[in-house]
DNA sequence: TGTACAAAAATGAACCACCATTCATAATAG
DNA sequence: CTATTATGAATGGTGGTTCATTTTTGTACA
């Protein structure tokens, strides 16, 4: 078994605890026993408890970012993608409630790491929305008054407070689909340029 | 001293040593020492740390729902009550940031409180959106077609992530004005019913 | 106003359960 | 046979909670 091998394990094991208990209930044993090695095993491959936490993070984020500017840099027009944007968002969270609602709630923890680190990686995700909404308004399509810093704050925060209703709730009211429908809809009407 | 005035000196101690440290790294000889009570006076009021979290929760957005009900009931416009609830919002951020992180992390965090028991106050408190919504689409203001429940999410999402901002970041690029204003424009726009 | 005293409120040192981390030892690979 | 990798019991620091003791409060009476 290669050593990335055990490393991937350990991360999705701990993905996988962490959802269920948070990451301060869990306890590196849980993560131990999910992931089938010894508790000392993971001290090889880990610095401590939150670099797990911090190296499950990056790697995976990583990949989201990977796979929707794949999507979007497939087409042309700013509101397609904003519309691409946040189905893939939202279809994520389906694929992956673990990883999800992990995110959702690590992200939120007010620690060193968060406060100061400032997580470069999911600023690198979201700061895909304010390139395309500068690329709309330069190609006169969104409204130029707005500020592409808010919209990507306001964009983000709706998609992602969607997804705590899947996270959430065994059986959501909504299809993923209808969901990221309503949102974009909302946002390329609102942000359109006046009288066009 | 009246016995409510300890649990009042507490309940904000708690939230300033929550806000700063996070309520897992938060020791409870930190809340008294904040509170200026021993550690043993603390459960006398509360029954244990967890129990400090979820009845400043209550209490806290209780008084939030108030404040914001009273603002709302004055507007007959439900377009002006949107902006209200957005204005408000981020303005109750900007007063009280030590409430406001709190409320964020913990707002999230994934355990039993906040799986099972859902909050009520806090479904109290988005739901005054999703009521404002039906306003507007029985008056003929906002496209019928959608669903309330989506926007309850995605407008206070939208906050909420804005919220953030000031949260995190020491010098916030917007105004409190300009970022509320520009939400609740987006989504009023985007929410009107076609051709009007 | 001062004294006595019981009830209520507050204190904080001590207890102990918990769990991240370590490391001497064992298993495996090359 | 050595180097690498894995093991899991033992360790040690931490911090929530308890409770025996002290302090404060409220009341009654002289």
């Amino acid at each position: 078994m290669r050593v990335s091998d055990k490393h991937q394990k350990i991360t999705q094991a701990a993905i996988k605890v962490f959802a269920r208990k948070g990451f301060f209930n869990a306890r590196i044993s849980d993560i131990a026993k999910e992931a089938k090695v010894a508790d000392g095993t993971i001290y090889l491959y880990f610095n401590n408890k939150y670099d797990i936490l911090i190296s499950m993070f990056e790697d995976e984020i990583g990949k989201i970012i990977l796979r929707v500017r794949m999507l979007i840099d497939k087409e042309e027009d700013p509101r397609r993608m904003m519309e691409i944007f946040a189905l893939n968002h939202l279809q994520l969270i389906e694929e992956k409630k673990d990883l999800a609602e992990v995110l959702q709630m690590e992200l939120r923890q007010s620690n060193k790491f968060m406060k100061e680190y400032r997580n470069k990686k999911f600023i690198e995700y979201i700061d895909i929305i304010s390139t395309i909404v500068r690329k709309g308004q330069e190609m006169g399509l969104f409204n130029k008054e707005l500020l592409p810093g808010i919209i990507k704050c306001s964009y983000f925060g709706a998609l992602d407070e969607m997804s705590r209703l899947w996270i959430l709730t065994p059986k959501p009211p909504y299809s993923i689909e209808e969901a990221a429908r309503q949102v974009s809809d909302i946002f390329l009407h609102g942000m359109m340029t006046p009288q066009t």
